[in-house]
DNA sequence: TTGAAAGCGCTACCAA
DNA sequence: TTGGTAGCGCTTTCAA
């Protein structure tokens, strides 16, 4: 491995033009420049990370820290870490993993050794303990979700309870007046912080517009397919002529099963509507309408506060919601005359 | 964040006892230490990582590869990423992270510029682009995984070659002489590494034991649920008296669902043994044998090698094969006198 | 437009 | 058992 010696020498320059020839600080002839890139590019020179880290006052690298859960959905977390990582590549930003129990231990020394810029948090849980610990230490932390105690923290997430009332008002503008909500597994409404938003909101929305709502729990599990089934079963029992789906992909599936295996059709028989999947819900059996959460606004907007941490002007604490987005896929239609509960067969 | 000068200052010796106290490479007198300990606590102190990694020739970092490709099972995919981060922590190792179209451009990037002393492959491909990066940069790199071409790298993976053996020897054992593999979807087969590997060891083994061995593809998504009952069925009808799963989760349980359809009971009318699982086959609706894939097996043999690497004696280019493990679930058993492809209902 | 040189904070060698 | 100090490779000020 070359270094920046090698290069000024090979082009007859010094080394802190060199320097400024790549960070592009200062105006460099373009002549001169012409021949550090090429010394650059003939000797394969890559500025040494280390020596960066400790001249300049940046290291270029990102914590992402995830407490994986056992109960953490596999997919929907992959898609987050990956989100997060494109957008800091996109930034010139690498990522560093802290997982698991080394999440809260990580966080603090990487914090203390200045390995890394900023650090992003996962995952994040109603009480969770990093908050605690984003507030000890001075290294810019933000929050991809949104805990109880967010005093001072800075926070992005989808606007969940926009997403649930906008699902609400689309079947009601349809002129449904009864609806189920079929839920996240009885666990996560504890352990995470966006399924009791979600629920609230439907509730709450349902009851401004006039129409009944009743809800159920599922789960995202093998297992739990049956639980999300007899869910779907009830709901309609009960009457509903509309669901929203805030549950897992797998759930989604059985949902629709029962629907299939009532004779029901999407959307003449029922509406469907899905909130908060990070899946796509048109590959599903039915394609589904969906207010989707979707990783690359949260985590894109996650690293843009981060950097802006890093710049003069450092953003204000508080909560940045992102406005949901509406993919219509025609599982929504007016409610049929007769009660969808008892399906003619 | 205070630094080693202060620290020296306040304990009242120079930086290098500060130095050699704290890395134990030099003796220090006991009351001396215990100065500099107490100099530490009170100031927080903590190396800076940046300068660390430009005086010392280690970084203290690791990077890991992972090509997410669609295809990719993530629950296998974080519990193999889970169990690399905790290996590297417990040897004082992080880990960065390189995904996507990054994971090639990533390894040059930090092969280049001395972020990370090791390289460790995840989700190698038999044509895997990075097989031949390794070769050409400095960096010591370690695949978790088997490419075709292997010349020189250092690899580590389950041997799948023993576990399928290992599976027929069981059940051949047991007295079964007709075998059916329900293995992965079609696509794996090209994609990945180890599936060829067991089918063909699967085939072989079952001819050299006089078994007559019958194959079917699965799939591990939803939609794929079906494909898997079908395989299931197929190989019954066949014949079959004992199943090898070689497939996902959602493939065990449709599996044993068509055996539970059909009224065949295991062990008693079908024997039933996962290969190569990552998940725990005992929570399934019937507790299945397993010869396991482990995660920490592979990671931690894969991290002892990244060390080895940075240490005095390299170790030899070449594969380390993990020898299989056996946990019985009692879901083997001798086969029922009368074909089992024919249920009494 | 360019160069010289002072650190950044640590490790590890050489002396004592 | 300890201290002094020369780098590690870069960024950035200060001069020219």
């Amino acid at each position: 491995m070359a270094n920046i010696n090698e290069v000024a020498e090979a082009a007859g320059v010094s080394i802190s033009t060199v320097s400024y020839a790549l960070s592009g600080k200062r105006p460099v002839a373009p002549d001169t420049r012409r021949r550090i890139e090429a010394a650059v590019v003939e000797l394969g020179y890559s500025p040494n990370a280390g020596a960066r880290m400790l001249a300049g006052s940046r290291t270029q690298i990102f914590a992402l820290t995830e407490p994986l859960r056992k109960d953490t959905h596999a997919p929907t977390h992959m898609a987050f870490v990956l989100a997060t990582a494109i957008a800091a590549r996109r930034n010139d930003y690498d990522v560093l993993l802290l997982t698991d129990e080394q999440a809260q231990a990580g966080m603090s020394r990487v914090a203390a050794n200045g390995l890394v810029d900023a650090i992003l948090v996962l995952d994040v849980a109603p009480d969770d303990a990093r908050v605690a610990l984003a507030r000890q230490i001075s290294t810019p932390t933000v929050f991809i979700g949104i805990p109880d105690d967010r005093d001072g923290l800075i926070c992005v997430d989808l606007d969940f309870e926009a997403a649930a009332a906008r699902a609400v008002d689309l079947l009601v503008d349809a002129g449904h007046t009864a609806i189920g909500l079929v839920g996240q597994a009885e666990t996560a409404y504890v352990k995470s912080n966006f399924p009791p938003r979600v629920r609230a909101s439907v509730i709450s929305r349902g009851a401004e517009r006039g129409a009944a709502v009743a809800y159920g729990t599922s789960g995202g599990k093998r297992a739990d397919r049956a639980a999300a089934r007899a869910t779907a079963a009830r709901l309609l029992d009960g009457g509903a002529t509309a669901l929203i789906l805030h549950c897992a992909d797998e759930a989604h599936a059985a949902v629709l099963a029962e629907l299939d295996e009532r004779g029901l059709r999407v959307p003449e028989d029922v509406s469907v509507i899905s909130v908060g999947a990070t899946f796509d819900t048109t590959a599903l059996p039915t394609p589904i309408d969906s207010i989707p959460l979707v990783p690359e606004a949260s985590c894109d907007l996650a690293v843009d506060l981060a950097l802006q941490c890093l710049s003069a002007d450092r953003p204000d604490p508080g909560v940045r919601l992102i406005p949901p987005t509406y993919s219509p896929a025609g599982s929504v239609a007016p409610p049929s005359s007769q009660s969808s509960g008892v399906a003619a067969d």
